[in-house]
Formats: structure tokens, C-alpha cells, sequence
DNA sequence: GTTCGTTGCCTTTTT
DNA sequence: GGCAACGAAC
């Protein structure tokens, strides 16, 4: 397989002092976008440049005198606008500090931040994830008594997914269950009830989750209406990217911060919406002229990111779906020295051995690390590859499942610093108090009680000296050494006037109480260890202690754990492996994309409902890993998958491989050397 | 009555 | 490899 890579060192275009937004700009479409005022939408295929398209938008905003403080930039990760706003900066030398940017989760959650003493909460409260949500609703199913002997009732994080689809699509709990979950009908009472007692729960406790920031954000302002002409006199310019993944609630927060005088620019895709299952709506595009008549609709289909041979790939794999606004994407790049190739491998281990060996040569080519990655479609399925890549002493950066602060042994370490901040917050407390060894959630649950009883659990300032209350409360024999050892660790966390620095909490509390917990429980200790000096050293950079907290929670993987934005380690030169959701507005020169069975991509689970919308999903998500590569595509599949526990089971090439010609690809055939 | 260790079952995607 | 259910030990 002769190639011909000439790459050039990788240089930033456009780093040149003075602006001009023709320059490389390849299609005069994009000028008319950046500059035109009102209100636009760009529907644009992948690889065309819509996040481009917006930095460019930014920068001539502020070019014009627009004060930076005045824009809202709103993306789908928090890396992804840090990395825009760099890129304007590299465009025009203004100071960006004051723009509002980040994902709709970090915006609601600072404007909650200064006002959610107005719906019932402090300002210091805190934010459940996945994991402290789950614990919860087990706690509230456990109190509820209620009779699961015979017929089963539905687990905390079906309950809880339930509960967020019906926020986020504003339906009826007994319309989700009817449409999604029929075999649950019996228990729609009970399931109400729980999330009555869910939604009260968290007020007592002043907690909000992940949907309670954009929902009770979004009930601030409509109920308000100072702060929300407050909000829209600040916003004068609103742009979103990746708005076909806007839920109803994002979609109408969008709308209330625009109001009827901003100016309103989203980007997005329909191909390539892939979050339906967490609320998106690809309607918001759809409906987006109605509620914008005046909107100018931009659509471009020039891909500049892949080959030819990757993007005629592409289109025709996506045009097997139904729903979708027909686009057919040009390429403007010439061909390249391959066609995408499918590898059939015989099982696994084959094909971990066939990638990492594959990734081997092209770095021995002259490939950079960083510019090849490993997609697919669940993240256990990059098992094989990792243990591959590891023997092989190949450099790899991975987006796990878990995010960096969702670790248990951080969360651990967050939870004494969280009820310090919020003595209301029972999750933390009793997750902290579960630490010691005798105390199992039934005696932290007393432990709890006694806390609620004294009235200085419900103040907020000033802060206490814990030990004074706590040290009377009647722990189990085994515990009670621990128990004051906890107690003092708490009292290093306030000072006289305030809360200690966030970096001298997780100092006193590994020294306190964690490190020896830590050595007990974990046989990697010192590589916990080592997690929680990183998060120390990341919580240097911070003074303000809920600001710390927000962070620890709203930042995904994607955005970067505080390892990986470590200069020393930052990996300039590692393979990457991803999740394709994870992967979303992504580029390498070289993508593998593994596990392409059916059953495994598209999930078992997806085939098994036999939903088409939910298969066109699936498709689209498809279709988002393909358009990730810039110059090769590797699209392989294990025929025997010797893991599965019902046994050796055969596998056939996911049906994606269908509905497209065979033309477009070339297989390849693996031997086993040796 | 509660905690703790062991076995067996199942594995989507994320702010 | 993680979590629920079960049974043994405290």
C-alpha cells in the first residue's frame, strides 16, 4: 500500500495581524454570514466550517466596536468556546475576557449563581451529576415503602431518565410512560409520586441537577421580568453552534435571551443530531423560520475537511435516512491516495492487533500521534485496542465514560468541601459520613438527623466551627476515632471570616481523614493519590469555592480533565480514543472506526425496538463518525465475539454497510502473520 | 439491626 | 469491570 503523505508541520491559518474575513474564507457565503445584522441560520454539512463560520462572526462583531460583553456565545462544550475564543484572539487583538461563553449549563448556572435566592435556594448550592442523583432517588425509593416484591419497580436511573425527558420535552410523565416505557404503567402513581418527592427533596436540600439549571434558569427569567430585561439588554448578540442538539427548554432559553431586539445567530446540522434521546429536537431548525421570520437561512454544502473518496462515503450513507433536510456535500479538496477500507477481522483481539499495528505504521510514516483516532460507538468497546496500544508503549489520550471528577476518590474528596459550603447538602454528608468504616447508610441516615435537628444546619452564615456540634452526636464504637477525626478536618475547611482556599481544603482533608481511607480501600492508591495532587494543583487557580465546585461539576472529559491540560503532560502526541459522541465537531487526518458489527453499532438494543426514528439516529451518529476523517477512514468489525457471555457468538457487518456501494470501499484482507 | 464481603448478572450515548 | 442481591459476621 504505497501513500504518499507530504505533511506539512501543522500551522494555524489566519495568525497574520489584521482582519480580513475574506481571506480564507474559501466561500463568499461566510462573509455575508459574519457580517449581515439580524437574525441568521446556517444549516451546514459537516467539515463546512459552521464553527468557523461563528468565530468569524465573533471577531468581526468586536472588530466593529462591539463590546465583548455583549455577546453570548453559547456551544456545546466549554472547550469548545474556549477554543473559539482563542482563535478570534489570534484574529483581532481585543480583549475577550468579558464575553459570556460556555455551554447553556455553565451560563444558567452563573446567572443562578447571583440569583437563586429568588426561587428558594441559597446561592451556594449544589449541583447533583448522574452519580449523586442516583443516590438520591435510591434513598427517596427505599423511603417510599414501596411494595416491589412481585412486580418490579423501574431502578433510580430509569426513574431519573424518565423524569428528565419529561423536563426536557415538556411532556407528561404519563405520556412518556405511554410512549416510552408501556410495561411501567402500573406503577405511574407511585413514579409521580417520587418525583414530587424528588423536586422537594432537592429544594429542602439545596441541590439543583443538571436539567434544574437550565429549567429553574429559564423559570428565573420568564418570572422576573427586571432580570430578564436585565439579561436582554446585556445580550445584544446571541450566537449558538451545534443547534440542531438544543433541547425544548435550550431552544426556548435562546429565544428569551434574544427577546424581540438581539440579534441571533445558530449553526447546525441536521445529519448530524445525535442527542435526541437526551431531549434534542431537530424541530428547533425545522421551526426556526417561524419564530424568525426575518432570519436569513444560509446553507452551505462544501465540505472542506475530507477527501473525495471519504465524503462520497459519507453522503450515501446518510441518505438511507427519511427525515432529513436533503444536502449534497461537495467536496473541495482533491482526491486523496486511498478509499475508505472495511477490515474484517476474525474476533477482538484481531482487530485491536490490526489497528494499533496500522497506527504503529503510519506513525513510523510520519503521521503525527494526535492527528489519528479510534471511534466507537460505547466505551467499553475500546478495551481490546487500550491493552493493544499499551503493549505496544503507543501514546493514547482517552475520553472515558467516567469524567475526571467523577472518580469516586474526587467526588469523595468534593463531598466534606460541598457540605462545608452547603450544610443543607445531605448527599455530600451522608456520602462523607459513609467513609468511616462502621457506618453504613443507615447510621449516616441517623447522623443526618441529628444534623437537621440543630437549627445551624439551615443558616448559612457565618461559617461554624463544626466539631462544637458534631463531636456530641453518637457514632458506632468502631467509628468514633474516625468520627472526630472528620469532625476537626471540617473545621480546618472555614476560617474566622470565610472559607479556606479551595487547594488548602483538599490539603486538610486528604491529611484529615482521606489518605488513610484511600489506603484501606483502593489497591491503586497511589494512583488515586497522584489524581488528587492533579485536582490540587487544579484547584490553585481558584479563590472563589463555588466557582471551584461549578467547575468540578460542569466540566466534561470533552473540555479537558485538568491532566491532559497540563503542560508537561499535555499529550501533543497521542493517538486518541473517543466515544463518536464525544468525538462530535472533531477532526484527525486518520480515523478507525472499530466494532462496526451489527448489534454493536447499530446497539443491540436500537435494532431490538425496531424504532426507525431511533435507527436514523443511530445512522446520523454514523454518519458523524465518517466525517471525522480528513484523509484516511479504517472501518473494521470482528466477525466472532468470544466475550459475549451468552458465549462465541457469530457477528454480521452492521447493516449501515448496506446503504452504501460496495464501490466506495475497499476491503481489506487481514493475515495473520505468524 | 447494620455492616461488609462474595457471587452472579449485564454493559449506549452526556451536560 | 461495576452494581444489585444475598448471606455471614459484628
Amino acid at each position: 500500500m504505497a501513500r504518499e503523505y507530504k505533511l506539512k508541520p501543522k500551522q494555524n491559518a489566519g495568525t497574520q495581524s489584521g482582519i480580513d474575513y475574506r481571506a480564507e474564507l474559501n466561500d463568499q457565503q461566510y462573509a455575508a454570514v459574519t457580517s449581515r445584522p439580524g437574525h441568521a441560520l446556517v444549516i451546514a454539512g459537516a467539515g463546512s466550517g459552521k464553527t468557523r463560520a461563528l468565530t468569524y462572526r465573533v471577531a468581526y462583531l468586536l472588530d466593529q466596536e462591539v463590546p465583548a460583553k455583549s455577546i453570548l456565545l453559547l456551544t456545546f462544550t466549554n472547550k469548545a468556546s474556549r477554543e473559539m475564543l482563542e482563535r478570534v484572539k489570534e484574529l483581532i487583538p481585543q480583549d475577550t475576557s468579558d464575553l459570556w461563553g460556555g455551554t447553556f449549563h455553565s451560563i444558567c448556572n452563573r446567572i443562578l449563581r447571583r440569583h437563586a435566592d429568588e426561587l428558594g435556594f441559597t446561592r451556594n448550592f449544589s449541583i447533583l451529576d448522574t452519580d449523586d442523583q442516583k443516590s438520591l432517588m435510591k434513598q427517596l425509593i427505599a423511603s417510599a415503602k414501596i411494595e416491589t416484591k412481585n412486580r418490579r419497580f423501574p431502578k433510580p436511573d430509569v426513574l431519573l431518565s424518565i423524569f428528565s425527558l419529561s423536563e426536557n420535552t415538556k411532556t407528561s410523565i404519563e405520556d412518556i410512560i405511554d410512549a416510552n416505557y408501556p410495561y411501567f404503567e402500573e406503577w405511574l402513581d407511585e413514579i409521580i409520586l417520587l418525583k414530587r418527592n424528588y423536586t422537594s427533596k432537592k429544594l429542602e436540600t439545596n441541590c439543583m441537577d443538571f436539567d434544574d439549571l437550565l429549567l429553574l434558569a429559564l423559570k428565573l427569567l420568564k418570572q422576573d421580568e427586571d432580570l430578564r430585561q436585565l439579561y436582554q439588554r446585556k445580550f445584544r448578540y446571541v450566537l449558538v453552534d451545534e443547534y440542531q442538539d438544543t433541547n425544548a427548554t435550550q431552544c426556548e432559553l435562546i429565544d428569551l435571551f434574544v427577546g424581540k431586539k438581539n440579534s441571533l445567530m445558530v449553526v447546525g446540522d441536521d445529519a448530524q443530531s445525535i442527542y435526541s434521546w437526551r431531549g434534542a429536537d431537530m424541530g428547533n431548525i425545522l421551526t426556526f423560520h417561524g419564530r424568525y421570520p426575518d432570519a436569513c437561512i444560509y446553507k452551505i454544502e462544501t465540505n472542506y475537511r475530507s477527501r473525495p473518496e471519504i465524503l462520497e462515503l459519507s453522503n450515501a450513507a446518510i441518505k438511507a435516512n427519511v427525515s432529513q433536510i436533503p444536502k449534497e456535500l461537495r467536496a473541495s479538496r482533491e482526491k486523496g491516495s486511498m478509499i475508505p477500507a472495511v477490515i474484517p477481522l476474525s474476533d477482538p483481539r484481531a482487530q485491536a492487533d490490526f489497528v494499533t499495528q496500522r497506527i504503529q505504521d503510519l506513525i513510523d510514516e510520519g503521521i503525527e500521534p494526535n492527528e489519528i483516532a479510534v471511534l466507537y460507538r460505547a466505551h467499553y468497546q475500546s478495551m481490546e485496542v487500550q491493552m493493544e496500544l499499551t503493549s505496544r508503549d503507543i501514546p493514547f489520550q482517552i475520553t472515558s465514560g467516567l469524567r475526571f471528577f467523577e472518580q469516586a476518590h474526587i467526588k469523595d474528596v468534593s463531598a466534606f468541601i460541598r457540605f462545608v459550603v452547603n450544610r443543607r447538602d445531605e448527599i455530600s454528608f451522608k456520602r462523607m459520613a459513609g467513609m468511616l468504616p462502621g457506618i453504613g447508610p443507615k447510621s449516616a441516615d441517623n447522623l443526618w438527623r441529628a444534623w437537621v435537628a440543630l437549627p445551624i444546619s439551615k443558616q448559612e452564615e457565618p461559617p461554624l466551627a463544626f466539631s462544637e456540634y458534631l463531636l456530641e452526636f453518637k457514632v458506632p464504637k468502631k467509628a468514633s476515632a474516625h468520627w472526630e477525626q472528620l469532625c476537626y478536618t471540617l473545621d480546618e475547611l472555614v476560617t474566622r471570616d470565610g472559607f479556606q482556599m479551595p487547594s488548602e481544603m483538599i490539603l486538610s482533608i486528604t491529611g484529615g481523614v482521606y489518605d488513610d481511607y484511600m489506603r484501606e480501600s483502593f489497591d491503586n492508591f497511589e494512583q488515586r493519590k497522584q489524581d488528587i495532587q492533579q485536582l490540587m494543583q487544579y484547584a490553585r487557580g481558584y479563590t472563589d469555592i463555588n466557582e471551584f465546585l461549578s467547575q468540578l461539576s460542569l466540566m466534561s472529559t470533552a473540555d479537558g480533565d485538568p491532566k491532559a491540560n497540563r503542560k508537561e503532560e499535555k499529550n501533543e502526541d497521542a493517538v486518541t480514543l473517543s466515544s463518536i459522541h464525544q468525538a462530535k465537531g472533531l477532526e484527525w487526518k486518520v480515523v478507525f472506526l472499530i466494532w462496526l458489527a451489527d448489534g454493536m453499532f447499530p446497539i443491540k438494543k436500537i435494532i431490538e425496538t425496531e424504532n426507525n426514528d431511533q435507527l436514523e439516529e443511530e445512522r446520523r451518529l454514523f454518519y458523524v463518525a465518517l466525517t471525522r476523517a480528513k484523509d484516511e477512514l479504517y472501518l473494521t468489525y470482528p466477525t466472532l465475539n468470544p466475550r459475549s457471555y451468552t458465549g462465541e457468538i457469530l457477528q454480521t457487518p452492521s447493516r449501515f454497510f448496506d446503504d452504501f456501494s460496495q464501490d466506495l470501499v475497499e476491503e481489506w484482507q487481514v493475515h495473520s502473520g505468524w
